[in-house]
RNA sequence: GCGGACGUGGCGAAACAGGUAGACGCAAGGGACUUAAAAUCCCUCGGCUGCAAGGCUGUGCGGGUUCGACCCCCGCCGUCCGCACCA
């Protein structure tokens, strides 16, 4: 009886497979009958290594690849490179290698660990989004949003990352820190590149519906993310002209959800970064005191929790739209959101528990002018508590006696009627901003004219290729600093002009990379229409549920861009049909005493004792968490597969736990993996030469 | 605070139109075969109890519905994820 060598085996057929170009999907036009089966995972950022908590993804994916070809369908499974991105800036600044050659040194290295993994791909497709062949035609198509105006620049505050010296997209932002560096974020006020994904909000909530094979906890978020409330904008008339810089002001503008509440207003709220309230701190000391203390206040959870509702009276009066007699005070409010609807609130303090706290805090009156269900109107009153649920509108002259929805719908009409306001749908989601001040991404092409102003550069310029000879040595956009690159002339009036020297951010580059692989060679065009059209949507998209709101909603917005713009013909506008997310490998973390991780592979078990493998000191066993370079609690997949075997690896990573949830990779359970396939191997050896086995490989 | 998921042996987990809880696997223990080990094969493996047949108990906790509850209802506790002053 032999036993299973994966030395010999596994080589043997990956070469086999390769000789036979056995992987490569077919042509449209070569596919005979064959239902099309488009099979993705999510493409890696080439970090370096792969390591066993990449394999379980790309692993998923083949299954359902080499499922799907047993079945008869013509399968696309291609896989390519997310290049672009600050770690090879920073290895560039630590060690001196330009970005680009650490990048494609890490895609060389990463290529052939996950050929060692025998994971069935078309190789042939191989795209890296830092390739001029590939990030030209996502110039092209910039510049196509930017003709279909859903490119444009725009001066706005962004999510400044002190660490990382670039903007960060609000997506970018978790729990006000960096997504990446984890620094705490600031507001800057910047011109910027943004892609107008807000023209699909709509679009984009409505059509998570038809997406029946996505996770309902992904639709969920991105639900809310789009977050889109029905309510009516409410102009509120200033007893007398603001005055600024740029002219008078007559009235100001508020979102409200609760038109119905009209009536119980007792004042208007700003935020402290509204033009007003900045206009007013410029004379006023309180105010520009109020305006300091709630912009260091900062977005930590801990500090929006404990904050108290604070503001200050920026001593403007506003007519009640209803009652021209009926005057409210002009506040600033800390608790009020710039970023949010018209930065601007009316304060209904029955109805609202900040906008009571507020009332309180300062003595502003407090008139209840909703009944809860069964509540007598001559005693009901509000104390420290808001009511905010629906009842029987009171205390509100015209619309006494209606039902919470009636009000609504008879404010709004009366607001159209006399031309105080209208009902409008607002979203929580905003226009995302692309702009990046590095060196590594796509240049974005256009030009800056003193005449002219912001110029296109021509396609027939394209691509705007980064420069080569580029220094690391000071902080800022190496591409701002370089001598020569970003001086150039006007394609429009010939003057001397300056490029762009902004980067798009790489989430850009993986917006559409699912579609350069149904045509990744084409010189031409980034797809062909056609084929294109042949293989969108993705069938089956596997990957981290981390990008429920980056990754997969901007890929949702450049797919109904690029068909809009006349590329592709997919009906739903949807890039991905179906979507698993798949559990995490995780793994146990090492610290020594001195509190430095460990590799796991630099310590070992003496006895029941984990200790360091070089000195025998003791190690201290943390957390099981996601495998990541930062903790070093990372199994290389080249180790394993050297020990093990590819199969061992991928059984290990599909069988310990389902694939919804996490595994967690022990050297007990490869162990285990190990055994089982021993034992697959030696029942289908002991079966006699030529027999018809229990499975039969074609 | 809001929304969602989840809680079953030493471990990963099955079983859910309410019908023998713990399938399958890992790990562990015992045995066979070996000079010995590995591999392989056999047995045991929720807890308590019993020589045994068996008995009692057991799906986070407390109630309830039912002939019957891991499953349905009410109330707690805990873990994880997302969002978070969104008007």
């Amino acid at each position: 009886m032999s036993r299973y060598n994966h030395r010999d085996v596994e080589p043997k057929w990956r070469a086999a497979w390769d000789g036979a170009g056995l992987f490569r999907a077919r042509e449209p036009q070569e596919a005979g009958g064959r239902p099309k089966a488009y099979v993705l995972e999510m493409f890696p950022y080439p970090s370096g290594r792969i390591h066993v908590g990449h394999s379980r993804n790309y692993t998923m994916g083949d299954v359902v690849a080499r499922y799907r070809r047993a079945c008869g369908f013509n399968v696309l499974h291609p896989m390519g490179w997310d290049a672009f991105g600050l770690p090879a800036e920073n290895a560039a600044i630590e060690r001196g290698i330009h970005p680009g050659d650490w990048t494609r040194a890490n895609i060389a290295t990463m290529r052939d660990q996950i050929r060692l993994l025998g994971v069935a791909y078309d190789w042939t497709r191989e795209i890296a989004t830092c390739e001029p062949d590939y990030y030209r035609h996502q110039q092209a198509l910039i510049l196509k949003f930017h003709e279909m105006g859903l490119l444009y620049r725009r001066k706005s505050t962004v999510n400044w990352d002190p660490v990382d010296n670039t903007v960060l997209a609000n997506e970018q932002v978790i729990d006000g820190r960096g997504w990446r560096s984890g620094a705490l974020v600031e507001t800057r006020e910047l011109d910027q590149w943004v892609l107008k994904i807000t023209h699909y909000a709509d679009d984009l909530l409505e059509a998570l519906r038809g997406l029946e094979r996505w996770p309902d906890k992904v639709r969920t978020m991105q639900a809310n993310w789009i977050g889109r409330s029905e309510g009516a904008r409410v102009r509120w008339r200033l007893t007398a002209p603001f005055q600024t810089a740029d002219g008078p002001i007559d009235d100001i503008e508020v979102f409200t959800t609760r038109p119905d509440t009209l009536f119980g207003a007792s004042f208007i709220a700003l935020s402290p970064d509204h033009p007003i309230t900045r206009e007013v701190a410029r004379t006023r000391e309180d105010v520009a005191g109020f305006c300091a203390r709630a912009a260091q206040l900062g977005t930590s959870q801990e500090a929006i929790e404990k904050a108290e509702k604070a503001g200050v009276d920026l001593g403007l009066r506003v007519r009640h739209p209803f009652d021209p007699d009926w005057e409210i005070p002009v506040w600033s409010a800390n608790f009020v959101l710039s970023g949010y609807g018209t930065g601007a609130i009316f304060g209904s303090p029955a109805g609202d528990q900040r906008d009571l706290d507020l009332a309180r805090k300062y003595g502003l009156p407090v008139t209840p002018v909703v009944l809860p269900p069964g509540g007598d109107p001559a005693t009901h009153a509000i104390d420290l508590e808001a009511y905010d649920g629906p009842g029987v509108t009171y205390n509100s002259r015209f619309l006494d006696g209606l039902s919470t929805e009636a009000a609504i719908v008879a404010a709004i009409r009366r607001l159209e009627e006399i031309g105080a306001g209208e009902g409008v749908t607002q979203f929580r989601l905003r226009d995302w901003g692309v702009s990046r001040q590095r060196y590594w991404g796509c240049p974005i092409p256009f030009i800056h004219c003193v005449a002219c102003g912001v110029v296109p550069v021509p396609r027939e310029h394209l691509p705007v290729t980064l420069p080569q000879d580029v220094t690391f040595d000071r902080p800022g956009n190496p591409l701002d600093h370089h001598p020569t690159w970003k001086h150039t002339t006007c394609p429009t009036c010939g003057c001397a002009a300056t490029r762009e020297t902004d980067t798009l951010d790489t989430f850009v580059d993986s917006s559409w990379y699912f579609a350069r692989f149904c045509d990744a060679a084409n010189p031409d065009l980034p797809f062909d229409t056609a084929k294109a059209d042949y293989w969108l949507p993705v069938d089956q998209y596997v990957g981290g549920v981390e990008h429920a709101v980056l990754h997969l909603l901007y890929s949702r917005f450049f797919t109904r861009a690029m068909r809009d713009a006349g590329l592709l013909h997919t009906p739903s506008g949807e890039p991905f049909a179906g979507l698993f997310t798949q559990g995490m490998v995780v793994h146990e973390t090492y610290r020594s005493s001195e509190g430095r991780w460990l590799l796991p592979e630099d310590t070992e078990l003496a006895g029941d004792v984990r200790v360091e493998r070089a000195t025998g000191a003791p190690v201290a066993v943390g957390a099981v968490e996601k495998m990541s370079k930062s903790r070093k609690n990372v199994v290389d997949l080249d180790d394993v597969v050297r020990d093990y075997g590819a199969d061992v690896v991928r059984w290990m990573v599909l069988s310990d736990s389902p694939p919804e949830r996490d595994v967690e990779w022990t050297s007990g359970g490869a162990l285990g993996a190990w055994r089982f396939v021993q034992r697959i191997w030696a029942a289908v050896d002991a079966l006699p030469a030529g027999a018809p086995g229990p499975l039969t490989v074609a």
